[in-house]
RNA sequence: GAGCUCGUAGCUCAGUAGGUAGAGCAACGCCCUUUUAAGGCGUGGGUCCUGGGUUCGAGCCCCAGCGAGCUCACCA
């Protein structure tokens, strides 16, 4: 404890809080002469704050003075208010206030010093009778007075709470409890992961757990995290997706089985990703991806009415109906949500002819803007990503901000056609991004993906160049992604090999060749869906909370200070 | 990684035209036995994010760095 006031010390931010330290430090040696410990180990309450509020929050005075109600509570002190030889502190206990009126009449001179002893944040347990005040508020009336805890640091300041936005996530503990609404959203996310759980129970699904340290990290493009374990001097990686692991688990004859766990991608942060983030995936056998869809379409209206008591949430401003649900091919969307009124969108047959979409791309790319660039044909051409100026002197030029994105993102498709570095179906998916996601406020599916960005997924009976797989959309972000699950080995180990073919080419997101998974194709995987959902953002979306951070209890944060 | 915005007392925020820093809450002392953003009187509290520069003089202007938010990129 001595450790606390040396100079240096990371607990104090300033003189102040050294001095304030200091001065409770004290105050807690006053508490224990009057005969109370200063960090007792119990409180025999009889009601939890919400208790007595959902007992007695309607009772009339009247009914209160016949009855005579004697409870025992605990709580922090949110508020105190001194009033001489009387006074009014108001508790907080599990996101809930209840007044207390301490009189020095009532508690005796020792409690009353107690009282006096008493500053925001402290824990004390009360027990007395319920009355209401004159303005009508529920309080106990205080008979004895019993020291829980200090607040050894001053709290925010009591009206605003605290509004720091990188306080609330780097100081979590003390934004729970002086924000309640910030409170109210995680309450709600285990409310969330609740049902998630009782709909796939009640469905006959097994949940399990797979591992989270992976030798080939598998089930997603994404780049991993590195780890090593000692003792078998051996390289892991954390899991960027439990995928191939639950497909073992059907291979082994668990037909129906979910696994709700943390993901970890080594990626940027922002609004809409966190490094660490929780991933609900479930497999289903005997089923493909339209049977998903309708089960996708049944859980997300369960949980909101289980959690809000409504399908309708309010995000950003616009009401959602998460009962209401659109469904598109990603051709489909390509067309509805490109700007016709400028240029034709692509033709239909141009989906599957690379040399025919190039044309139409750059056809709309000449109708959006026919000036002759020097810099952006070089651009084009060489397939680069833009450079910041670049960006700049498009925003000035194009008065609508999405056509110049949109050229931008045109341009980059072709270059990269062009140059060779990207297939047709990772063009169009690209496109699709580009085009229609941030239109997708509505619930909707989008269906039929390119296989070339779908190595796991089964190509349509009828037109191999696409998978049956939906991926599904609320608040113009991605919530999930399903697929009727490749399940022939010869199949997927000539996916893993063109994967790898992009690997060498420089993409290294693609996948990895796991020869394990595919051997266990080999002894038989029976026709199976498979469906993530980003828990994360679906708690974003039922909270009405625009950023991931908001609904993560300790996001992901540079270190404040420079560590010795 | 890029652009924009922000960083002032423990907290929430002002700070004019560049002239050496203020309020409320919190803290400390005193008064007050039904208050509730209690009230009254008084007191203390600052590395103005950090480091340079311009200037007679910088919280304010310039440069670099650190941290954050938003947007974009990366990414589902």
């Amino acid at each position: 404890m001595t450790q606390f006031t040396h100079k240096g010390s990371t607990v104090f931010d300033s003189e102040f809080e050294r001095s304030l330290f200091d001065l409770r430090k004290s105050k807690l040696e006053e508490i224990e002469k009057l005969g109370q410990p200063a960090y007792p180990n119990q409180f025999p309450a009889s009601h939890t704050v919400p208790e007595v509020r959902a007992k007695w929050g309607e009772a009339t005075a009247e009914a209160l003075e016949a009855s005579r109600v004697t409870v025992a509570v605990a709580g922090r002190i949110m508020a105190i208010r001194g009033q001489g030889k009387a006074g009014f502190a108001t508790l907080q206990q599990n996101g809930e206030r209840l007044q207390i009126y301490v009189r020095l009449d009532a508690v005796g001179e020792q409690d009353f010093a107690l009282y006096k002893l008493l500053d925001l944040g402290d824990h004390i347990g009360v027990s007395g009778y319920l009355f209401r005040t004159r303005t009508g508020e529920l309080t106990i009336h205080v008979e004895r007075l019993t020291f829980l805890a200090k607040a050894m640091l001053a709290l925010p300041e009591k009206f605003h709470g605290l509004a720091d936005v990188e306080l609330r996530y780097r100081q979590r503990y003390v934004d729970l409890f002086t924000n309640l609404d910030a409170r109210e959203v995680f309450v709600k996310r285990a409310k969330i992961l609740k049902a998630l759980r009782q709909f796939f129970d009640e469905r006959g699904y097994l949940e399990v757990e797979t591992p989270m340290m992976q030798q080939i990290p598998g089930g997603a493009a994404a780049r991993p995290f590195t780890t090593h374990h000692n003792a078998l001097d051996l390289d892991l990686f954390l899991r960027i997706a439990p995928e191939l692991y639950l497909k073992r688990l059907v291979v082994g004859g668990f037909d129906r089985v979910y696994e709700i766990n943390r993901n970890f991608r080594n990626e940027g942060v922002s609004t809409q990703h966190n490094p660490e983030f929780t991933m609900l995936e479930f497999y289903q056998a005997y089923a493909n991806y339209h049977d998903l869809m309708t089960l996708t379409e049944e859980l997300i209206a369960f949980v909101a009415q289980e959690v809000n008591g409504t399908t309708i949430t309010n995000f950003g401003g616009v009401e959602i109906d998460l009962s209401k649900w659109t469904r598109l091919t990603m051709r489909e969307a390509i067309i509805k949500f490109w700007p016709a009124q400028v240029a034709d969108p692509p033709s239909w047959t141009s989906f599957a002819d690379r040399q025919e979409f190039i044309t139409c791309l750059r056809n709309a790319l000449n109708k959006i803007n026919p000036i002759v660039d020097e810099r952006f044909e070089e651009w084009v051409r060489g397939g680069q990503k833009p450079d910041k100026d670049f960006r700049v002197t498009e925003h000035v030029i194009f008065e609508d901000s999405d056509l110049a994105e949109l050229r931008i993102a045109l341009a980059f498709i072709v270059g990269m056609m062009e140059a060779g570095k990207v297939t047709l179906g990772s063009a169009i998916a690209h496109l699709f991004e580009t085009v229609s996601e941030r239109h997708l406020i509505q619930p909707t599916i989008i269906y039929e993906f390119p296989t070339a960005v779908s190595p796991l997924s089964k190509q349509k009976p009828d037109d191999p160049e696409w998978v049956e797989r939906f991926e599904f959309f609320c608040g113009g972000f991605e919530l999930g992604n399903a697929f009727s699950e490749l399940n022939d080995p010869v199949e997927q180990h000539k996916r893993f090999a063109q994967q790898l073919a992009e690997r060498d080419r420089g993409d290294d997101e693609a996948h990895q060749m796991d020869e394990d998974y595919v051997r266990a194709l080999a002894y038989g995987l029976p026709p199976t869906a498979g469906e993530g959902i980003g828990v994360d953002r679906l708690v974003m979306l039922l909270t009405g909370s625009k950023s991931i951070r908001d609904v993560i209890l300790f996001p992901l944060m540079r270190p404040e200070k420079q560590l010795p």
